[in-house]
DNA sequence: GGTGACAAATTGGTCAGGCCAATTGACCAA
DNA sequence: TTGGTCAATTGGCCTGACCAATTTGTCACC
């Protein structure tokens, strides 16, 4: 059994958790006024430094604004963590998750192809196919690639959605697995299934372009079982 | 021409966007260690206070980490503006996106259709009509069938996402227009359109399933809209 | 009575200096 | 080598103060 680690949070990080718990609580609604930061310390029973600590955390987080020589405002009651960490999200399920939403996008993209949208893939492609010669990693040409399908949705949420889960690449988790599985061949595999996804747009195949799509992720998921077992065996797997 | 904004954002703002361009930079590399806060303070002219509100923000964002008596070292190198606002995205996106993934979580759900997830899907739905008889607006009703099904897909990547999406309601721009989009008769017409949902489910129709959703999620794009209209007839379409 | 300008109170912004606690590394003894 | 001790380093927190922006009250003036 681990021992648990000490609970010794910063002071600060327990007031803001402190102000955060009254403001999920309906304490202080929407846009309402916080006390003043000199009134916080002394009700807290902590310095002004460290309240203000606390706001600064909480502004960041977008829960709260400050005006200066007027107050402090609610400026959002969603308190859950989301800057932060949100519970590390698991490799296999980012990657099913890419091909659900991704291969839709790709359809969307064959049925309404844009020369623009075209140039931009391929551009990607010849980005990723120079890294592969130079043995580097052509993570930013892949980027690019997917971004761009969501981008020609002309849907932002959808752009935010696609971008996040790409992001999470860098993620300790997906990049400590990620470093097996990437070699130069699994890439030119790739770029291959992209060049097929890039086709059936190009042809507007609908049906084909999600196809292409769904494939390449999956391929791409089982690729990153095969490497996650090869490189850890020991390993029980997430 | 606006004037441009002067320049007088509060002093932890200042610090913490000149240190995150410097990790930025390459300046200090992921596990680098950050000068002490009081060389810090003292090379950039200003007080430690200041040096500690602006690592915090640093902290908060996931970029630094904070060891007490050892030092500050980089965590990350991601420093794009993300716990922060992620630029306000607009209703009609949103509802568009979550048809497109909704739609195919239905369709997965239909095909794997378990009688823990109809339980959940019908309690949310006598939640949504009771919620209704009572003239309150049945929103938590409305949540937990869609992250029901979003759950059923065993796959945490897209019940968060799904989650993000749906929680983007609480956004100022969602609540003003849907103040006066939500009315009983709204609702009523909705929570039919949940049953057809769940009628599909019940019965393994994958096609119907997905039909069923995306109809759904296109009738309160169609309502949004028309509330819209109705409510604010001056006011430019976003 | 309304209105505008001015002054005072309120509130956040920043600083200086201090002490305490945790960490680290050097040094010494067993 | 191992283990402990001690001092330097570094972050954590506090007190108290002063400045700047904003808000609010007041009062002369129209």
């Amino acid at each position: 059994m681990p021992l648990q680690a000490v609970e010794s949070k910063r002071l600060y990080r327990q007031i803001a958790d402190q102000v955060r718990g009254l403001i999920a609580a309906g304490e202080f609604p929407l846009g309402a006024r916080l006390p003043p930061e000199r009134d916080l310390a002394t009700q807290l029973g902590v310095s002004r430094p460290s309240v203000r600590e606390a706001l600064i955390a909480l502004e960041v987080e977008g829960l709260v604004e400050v005006r200066m020589g007027s107050g402090i405002y609610v400026t959002s009651l969603d308190t859950s963590p989301r800057g932060d960490v949100g519970a590390a999200l698991g490799p296999f399920d980012i990657i099913r998750a890419r091909a659900l939403i991704e291969a839709e996008l790709a359809a969307l993209a064959a049925r309404e192809h844009t020369p623009a949208l075209l140039k931009k893939l391929r551009a990607a492609l010849k980005s990723m196919e120079a890294d592969i010669a130079l043995r580097v990693m052509p993570i930013r040409g892949d980027r690019e690639f997917h971004l761009a399908l969501a981008e020609a949705s002309g849907n932002a949420a959808l752009l935010r959605v696609v971008t996040e889960l790409f992001d999470e690449r860098n993620n300790p988790l997906f990049e400590q697995l990620g470093r097996h599985f990437e070699n130069a061949r699994s890439w030119r595999q790739a770029v291959a299934e992209h060049r097929a996804v890039v086709r059936a747009v190009a042809a507007g195949d609908v049906a084909g372009a999600r196809v292409a799509m769904r494939s390449h992720l999956g391929n791409s998921h089982d690729r990153f079982a095969v490497a996650c077992i090869e490189a850890a065996p020991t390993r029980k797997a997430a």
